[in-house]
RNA sequence: CGCGGGGUGGAGCAGUGGUAGCUCGUCGGGCUCAUAACCCGGAGGUCGCAGGUUCAAAUCCUGUCCCCGCAACCA
């Protein structure tokens, strides 16, 4: 394990309001830098947006605002975003800040000088709408876009490529000495299977606009997407003005994607990198797609889930826990509100919630408040210790879903560790004291392992049931190392509180 | 056309060789500390279809049907 963990989301382009899928990203993310904050590592965690390109610039006008403005209030949607979400964000780019213009430019001059980067002619049929050339093959019946359905024109532009094809060679051969690159396996499979159809060089800049980031040698054009876009993974860190941070983080942990732009993390970036003699990242870790009830959200069919709705109906660790819950994470999954209502009843009002509600309620009635201080019934302690490592294996592959399934089970363990020991029953025989006192530490100590254990996923939750135990945390992050000490709770007076998270009726 | 994923009890999903498992729902029982919550048990599936390999296949192979995604800057 080393020091320092960094890593980012994508950033998220400022044309239109969050999706859904945003904020499941976002979360996810957030999930996996807090465990690693749990561990004890120095974490830097990035998000930011993209503002430049001419589908933002066509926003803006239709918005009635200079770029500029316009990119001002949506960056601030997308930051709200995070914050409602929870996001423990220790950063947020803007591409159109100067400090990301130079990263920007410097990768640009330093591919163009080792003689990666040449000016030619782009021709083919050409969707403005798309602002994307066509193979004709690949044209809808009529000669018209197959997106758009319209008319497409015939286009001549002088472009600059990167040489991507002189890094089909390279790539193979970092993919088969580093196995771990692309993660889940599936989309490396289709990685390798781009890199044995060989790579076509691809334009990298545009004349038909000037909201961008101007090439340093020719400023009549602005990079187009992927040179000012990728590289704000850099610049997030320190690149060029931060050099102890860079050379803490970098290189990333984790680039946190969508499964549509893995090839341009896969293959298009590492080459950038290797052309500008820059480490590579460790692990692109792609995500798959929300689809609601079974079909893809689209505008098209209306039926978009607005997150900020979603948050302000159910709390931000409802909407956590059910994302990362019901998604296998790498795989696509399915959002509907019936399902995430009864997730919440269901895991957490009954399950977490009422687990919680009736432990404090017996150690309150039967021992005023105050946790015996005797010792951990040893069953338990195996038990915790046995979550723990499978807890631990499954978040250090990234499969939160079934680190989150993990603490469920202790949580069912301790459910039917209350009905087996009956504390109920030992209450009433003084004699059974004794047995009363270990049953309730043991309990105590239940919840907070599962109170240590869903921080990541439920962070306001994790604080407001480790507060309710009396137990002082160090920092905002509970130590998951804490679970290697015993009876931390015994001679502990706490506090029952409101109902973690009220049953929902349907 | 190409590439990738998937078709498993009512619903949603796990499960890469050894006579199917989880959650929800449903039916019955228990308990009373708790948010009508919790615990136990039952019913319910010949794992898309057809072949093949094997002592043994949901799991491997072949064919076939269907659904979805990527390519196509739509998260």
């Amino acid at each position: 394990m080393t020091e320092s963990f960094y890593l980012t989301t994508a950033i998220a382009y400022v044309n239109a309001k969050p999706h859904v899928g945003h904020a499941y990203e976002f979360i996810a993310s957030d999930a996996i830098v807090r465990y690693h904050r749990m561990l004890g590592q120095k974490v830097f965690f990035l998000s930011g947006v993209d503002e430049h390109s001419a589908k933002v610039e066509k926003a803006a006008a239709e918005a009635g605002l200079p770029p500029r403005d316009y990119c001002d209030k949506m960056s601030v949607v997308f930051r709200d975003l995070h914050e409602k979400i929870g996001s423990s964000l220790d950063g947020f780019i803007r591409t159109s800040d100067p400090q990301h213009h130079n990263t920007t430019k410097e990768l640009l001059q330093r591919a163009y000088d080792n003689g990666d980067i040449y000016k030619s002619k782009y021709s083919g049929c050409y969707c403005y709408s798309c602002e994307a050339f066509y193979q004709e093959a690949d044209l809808a019946e009529g000669n018209i876009c197959p997106v758009h359905k319209t008319p497409i024109d015939w286009m001549e532009e002088e472009n600059y490529f990167f040489r991507l094809s002189n890094y089909t060679e390279k790539l193979k051969q970092y993919y088969a000495e580093h196995p771990e690159f692309v993660y889940p396996e599936s989309f490396k499979n289709e990685m390798l299977a781009l890199l044995d159809r060989g790579l076509q060089d691809i334009s990298i800049s545009r004349s038909t606009t000037k909201w961008g980031i101007s090439l340093p040698w020719d400023p009549d054009h602005v990079s187009y997407v992927w040179f000012d876009a990728l590289s704000n993974y850099l610049t997030g860190v320190g690149f060029l003005f931060d050099e102890a941070r860079f050379n803490t983080f970098w290189p990333a942990d984790h680039h946190v994607i969508g499964k549509d732009i893995t090839r341009f993390h896969a293959v298009l970036w590492p080459a950038m990198l290797m052309s500008c003699g820059i480490a590579l990242p460790k692990q692109i870790l792609v995500h798959g797609f929300i689809y609601h009830r079974g079909e893809k959200m689209s505008k098209t069919i209306g039926n978009i889930v607005d997150p900020l709705t979603l948050l302000d109906a159910y709390g931000a660790d409802p909407l956590r826990y059910f994302l990362l819950r019901e998604i296998a994470f790498g795989q696509d999954g399915n959002y509907s509100e019936e399902s995430l209502i009864n997730r919440y009843n269901a895991d957490l009002a009954n399950d977490i919630g009422n687990l919680f509600s009736r432990v404090c309620a017996m150690i309150k009635k039967y021992r005023a408040q105050v946790v015996p201080s005797v010792t951990t019934e040893a069953k338990v302690r195996a038990e915790i210790a046995k979550t723990l490592a499978s807890y631990k294996a499954y978040m250090n592959k990234n499969a939160l879903h079934n680190a989150v399934a993990a603490v469920w089970d202790l949580i069912g363990f301790a459910n039917r560790y209350v009905d087996e020991s009956e504390p109920w029953a030992l209450a009433k025989d003084e004699a059974k004291a004794g047995r009363l006192d270990e049953v309730l530490l043991s309990l105590a100590e239940l919840l907070r392992a599962v109170a240590v254990l869903v921080f990541p996923i439920m962070p306001v939750t994790a604080q407001t049931m480790l507060e309710r135990l009396a137990l002082p945390q160090n920092g905002d992050t509970p130590s998951l190392a804490q679970l290697d000490t015993p009876d931390q709770c015994a001679g502990r007076t706490v506090e029952q509180g409101a109902a973690l998270f009220p049953r929902l009726e349907k």
